[in-house]
DNA sequence: TGCCATTAGTTTAGCACTAAGCTATCTAGT
DNA sequence: ACTAGATAGCTTAGTGCTAAACTAATGGCA
């Protein structure tokens, strides 16, 4: 018979990992500038981080792991926004690429001011010394949980 | 000038909390019994696990950090299930009190039963020690961003 | 060359969530 | 005893997500 729950670590572990980030992405939401989403930020964010000029939405929603029917939504509003180009791949014609215009890059930028003075309210209260012994251990768990989705 | 991202710790481990979070929550999703969303879950296991007999959906609902609106949905679902009953509650007129039924309980049993093999899988490639040792890092975390919350 | 499996993007249906507004009921203060 | 504010639960509008079905275009291969 296997005692339900005999071990808890597990269980406790994923359930401060929700927490945490279900607060984190709340306060994260807040400070955003007007009309810009967290789903609008990662991908503003993945584009300009890893210094791509124009990308296939494909790729983008592979890379920020959402499906290709969430990512039309999103682009949808960033285009709407004029955070970002959608134009037809001229070498595929079922394709499109997405590039980010200036404004859009003046909004990630402002939304990562907003973000910094977060951190800081954090760092007041937690070493960040801690979050940074934690990072290898977390990242071991992602690529474990990474492995263990067949 | 504060450069951006002078500090990426911060934004380094919030995401790696947020994919974490991701994976696991599919992971978790696609072994829950038929019919059963996670948010079902927490419900049934807050019960339970805490020993409540009968709950009102507005204390449910601010023990899992969720809205009203949501936990009505939620219950609507549960109730549909068989899995909850839901009756007014006698002392008050506004409100109603749930209970877990025994197919509730079942289902819950069933649900954590179907998760253990998970966590094994996790515990094969992660000490569960490190999981340990993170524990009070992250409750820290998590009461920092509960304090930051005005 | 012609066909078929693959791929890109969209659409639809459904779930979960928030924020805000609604009705009904309760309760505390005068 | 009455009334004003708080509280319980429901509803609506809107976002974001998934899964699955669909259209259109591509590209490998016989």
């Amino acid at each position: 018979m296997t005692e339900p729950l005999d071990d808890p670590l597990a269980f406790v572990f994923f359930n401060e990992i929700g927490i945490i980030e279900h607060l984190s992405r709340t306060a994260a939401e807040r400070v955003m500038p007007t009309g810009l989403s967290m789903a609008g930020f990662v991908v503003l964010n993945h584009m300009i981080r890893l210094g791509h000029e124009r990308r296939a939405p494909a790729r983008i929603a592979a890379a920020v792991q959402v499906t290709k029917g969430a990512m039309t939504g999103t682009l949808k509003r960033l285009e709407a926004e004029g955070w970002v180009a959608v134009v037809p791949d001229p070498a595929d014609g079922r394709g499109k690429l997405v590039s980010v215009t200036p404004a859009g890059r003046d909004v990630r930028d402002a939304a990562i001011a907003r973000l910094a003075p977060e951190f800081d309210k954090l760092f007041r209260e937690v070493d960040p010394a801690s979050l940074q012994a934690m990072l290898p251990i977390l990242q071991a768990v992602r690529r474990a949980l990474d492995a263990a989705r067949d």
